[in-house]
DNA sequence: ATAATAAAACTAACGTTATTAGTATTGTAT
DNA sequence: ATACAATACTAATAACGTTAGTTTTATTAT
C-alpha cells in the first residue's frame, strides 16, 4: 500500500521523457513502481486514461508557467516571454509533449477545457498588443502554429543546443511580430 | 499470389487516412487484403517497416506535388503556392501525415534523405526571394515550422472547412513574408 | 505439356501487453 | 482489537506482432 495516482502519473511522465511515448506501457510503469501491472488499475482506468492524465498534468504545468512569465508583461514582450517558456518546457519534457500531441487526438472534454485555457491566455496577450483588427483568432492560430511547429521540428533534431534553439525561436517570433505590426498597426 | 508490396502500402495508407494511425495494425491491413496476417511478411519486414514505407511514399508524393507547383514560379508566389499544396495534402491524407510525423522519430536514413529533398526545395524558393541575409536556414526553419504547425493544428479541429483553412494559411504566410521582407529586404 | 523453381499464401505456435475477475493483504478508523 | 476501505496480488483471457515450417500457386525452362 504505497503507490498513489500521482506517483503513477509521475512514473509514466518520466518514462515518456526518458524513452519516448512509444515506450510507455503499463508493464514498465508498474515495474518502475515495483508493483504488478494489474495493481495500476486501482489508480487509473487503463493505458489511455493514464496517458490523458500525463497530458493534462503537462498542459496545466505549461499553462501555469506561461501565466507566471506573463504577469507584469504585455505586448511583444509578453508574447516572447511565454514563447521561451513554452519551448523550454518542450525540450525539458519531450515525452510529455509527445503525449500532449497524442491527447490532441485522443483527448476528452477535460483535454479540450485545458487547451481552451491556453488559448484564452494567448488571446489576452494578443489583445495587449492593440492590433487594429477584430480577428484575434487569426493571430492566435498564427502564434500557436509557430510555437507548436517550431517546437516539434527542433525536437526531431538529433542534438539540440538549447541556447541556439531558443535564439532561433525568439528570432522567428520577432519576424512574426514584425509582420503583424506591419499589417495591423 | 495476388498481393504486392504496393498494395500493402496502399491498404495501410488508406486505413491510416480513414481511421487514424493508431488503427493501422497488421491484422486490419491483412483483412483488407483478404489474406492472413503472417502473409504480409512476404512483402514487408514488420509493422514498423510498413509504417516507414507509408511515410516515405507520402513524403515523396508531397515533394513531387510541391515541386510541380513551384515550376515557373519564384519568390513569394512560389512559397505561397507550395504552402497550399502542402496543406491540401495534409487535409486530404491526415493519416499519412500522422505517419510521416511518426517517421520523423522512428525513421531511418532513407527517411532523412527524403526529408532533405524537401528542405532543398524550400531552400531554393527562399533563395529566389533574394533576401539580404546568408542565413537561409533560419528562414527555412521558420517556414517549415509554420507549415507543419498550422497543418497539425487545423487537423485537430473537429470540422475543417478547407476553403477557410487555406485562406487562413495563405494569410499566415503573407504575414510571415511581410515580416521577412521588413527585416531582410 | 510437364517438371522445376521461386514467390506467396497458409496453419500453428509463442511472446508480449492490456485488461478483467476474484482473492488476499494492509493501513486506518472506530 | 475489529471492521472497513484501499491497494496489492494471482490467474486467466484476448488481441496483436512475429517466427517457423508447410503448402499452394504462378512462372519459367525443358
Amino acid at each position: 500500500m504505497r503507490v498513489t495516482k500521482e506517483a503513477v502519473i509521475q512514473a509514466a511522465s518520466d518514462i515518456a521523457d526518458a524513452d519516448g511515448l512509444n515506450n510507455v506501457s503499463l508493464k514498465v510503469v508498474a515495474e518502475k513502481l515495483n508493483i504488478r501491472t494489474p495493481s495500476l488499475y486501482n489508480h487509473i482506468a487503463g493505458l489511455d486514461d493514464l496517458l490523458r492524465e500525463v497530458a493534462h498534468k503537462g498542459m496545466k504545468t505549461m499553462n501555469e508557467q506561461m501565466t507566471h512569465s506573463a504577469v507584469g508583461n504585455s505586448g511583444d514582450t509578453a508574447i516572447k516571454s511565454i514563447s521561451v517558456v513554452y519551448f523550454n518546457y518542450v525540450i525539458t519534457h519531450p515525452g510529455i509533449y509527445e503525449t500532449i500531441q497524442w491527447a490532441y487526438w485522443h483527448g476528452n472534454s477535460e483535454t479540450a477545457a485545458i487547451f481552451d485555457n491556453y488559448k484564452v491566455l494567448i488571446k489576452k496577450l494578443i489583445l495587449s498588443c492593440s492590433f487594429k483588427t477584430q480577428n484575434t483568432d487569426e493571430i492566435l492560430s498564427l502564434l500557436m502554429s509557430m510555437l507548436h511547429g517550431y517546437s516539434s521540428m527542433e525536437l526531431g533534431k538529433a542534438r539540440i543546443n538549447p541556447k541556439v534553439a531558443i535564439k532561433g525561436l525568439t528570432n522567428s517570433i520577432d519576424i512574426l511580430l514584425l509582420g503583424l505590426h506591419a499589417k495591423y498597426d
